[in-house]
DNA sequence: GCAAAAGTGTTAACTGTACACCCATGT
DNA sequence: ACATGGGTGTACAGTTAACACTTTTGC
């Protein structure tokens, strides 16, 4: 079986080499972005079809699993040396329906000579991304896909499979994550202003927070550098722009902020 | 090849069936228990070799990733229904080197029929378990081991593989989790004193508290009842008995202690 | 009675919350 | 001038940390 698909490879010029890769892996990545006050979510639209799906890929077999995952973002977006974290594998039986495959080759959406590649059972490992939205220029439909696009994450299009707990639980743990440690290194520009910070993390929470406790509150953690510059132009007074500091935000990365004992 | 080991299964009376199984993906579980104020983790001792590892296995392809953990913590344990958590998968190339399978069939730890299975690039997926000692009263070996034991955490033996790192990050999963999530249910008897719960944080920190600041800390998250017994048979005081209380402590599980937003 | 372990209480320092006030900018 | 967004300050409430005192038990 698995040399028929590397005949069918040879011959009809598949996007990858099934027998190169890690059977039944995969990865999915939740990229989100930040625009116009909106969290988004970057997306793929089938060939065909009328789902969409997180961009993903699979796992080469002299690839490392992080690796994999880069490189999905990076073809997708562009983006290199961005904030990835893996956060949950999700290998529940019923998430790679048998028919699915099918379903797709019937649909032309799939090449027929990958259908039995398709119609393993899958496990996902999930990472999520936070990028700087305005530094992704084009997003890069994959081989599968005709668009990429984003979404607002209170708007999402069907999605195939189990995409849509995927996000879910991407977001939950980002919410847990911005409860514990820093936030906004690769989702922000490189300098910023502490409302555009306080924006996002009131996106990310869906709840409104109070402009001075939380200027107060985000320097006393201490990743933040006052670049001394201002954001000119604003049809009010200039705010300051800030800068991450690499150093003592990694730091918190690893500790968290608090230490609770 | 597939077809092949199969064969062999049939006639050599196999411990699994290879083709009944997820290819190139294991789970494997970090067993804490806690005795005589002692962190401690659950080691096989692989057949004829000197290399102890984590109990782990394979998944069946009917089955899902947890109940996969699931069932190699029961078969170990022999518990059921206790905390079991998905903390990372592990994914680089260089934690399954191919020479692996051939030097534990050398060394006759494994049967030869096996040795391309294990000659796989292997995924595992790390889960948790935080157990209560006394319960688990035999440790049962499994079909590539000789022995069953429990080693402190700071005192462990050779391990194979990456089974090293696998726990050094299960350990510092714990101790996250300790700072934002309740801990210590399925790890200490139903009924225990403050002063038991106070030695396990401490174990698990490594680091000495304040007995009267941690018993009002501890009661303030509200996931104690006050059993109304105390521990008798001590050499001093008395000190009362506490219990969980299951609703309180799955609600702080889920949300985290504080709200920090 | 004493040492050691356990329960309860007090206070001062710190942290967080809810505001008030002032400054800069475009209309 | 004034509306709006942005920077800084203050006072009160709540929480945490450090430490004292009392109770129980075995020797």
């Amino acid at each position: 079986m698995l040399l028929c698909i590397f005949t069918a490879n040879a011959c009809m010029d598949l996007p990858f080499d099934p027998d190169q890769c890690q059977p039944g892996l995969s990865v999915d990545c939740v990229i989100f972005g930040f625009h116009e006050n909106d969290l988004k979510v970057l997306l793929l639209k089938l060939l065909q079809g009328n789902e969409w799906a997180l961009p993903g890929g699979f796992v080469f077999l002299d690839e490392n699993l992080d690796r994999a995952a880069i490189r999905v973002l990076h073809e997708r977006t562009g983006l290199e040396k961005i904030f990835l974290q893996q956060f949950h594998a999700f290998g529940q039986v019923e998430r790679s329906p048998v028919t699915h495959a099918a379903r797709l080759v019937q649909e032309h959406s799939l090449h027929p000579g990958l259908q039995s590649w398709f119609e393993q059972r899958f496990i996902t490992i999930g990472y999520y991304a936070l990028v700087e939205y305005s530094q992704v220029e084009k997003p890069q439909p994959d081989y599968f896909s005709e668009t990429c696009a984003w979404f607002p994450v209170r708007g999402l299009p069907h999605l195939m499979l189990d995409h849509q707990a995927i996000i879910e639980r991407a977001l939950q743990t980002v919410r847990f994550q911005l409860k514990y440690q820093p936030i906004g290194l690769n989702l922000l520009p490189e300098k910023f202003t502490m409302p555009e910070l306080q924006a996002l993390y009131e996106t990310l929470l869906d709840q409104k927070l109070d402009r001075r406790n939380f200027q107060r509150k985000m320097l006393s953690y201490d990743v933040l550098i006052r670049t001394g510059e201002f954001r000119q132009g604003g049809a009010h007074k200039a705010p300051v722009l800030y800068a991450f500091d690499p150093v003592n935000y990694e730091q918190a990365l690893r500790n968290g902020f608090r230490s609770v004992w």
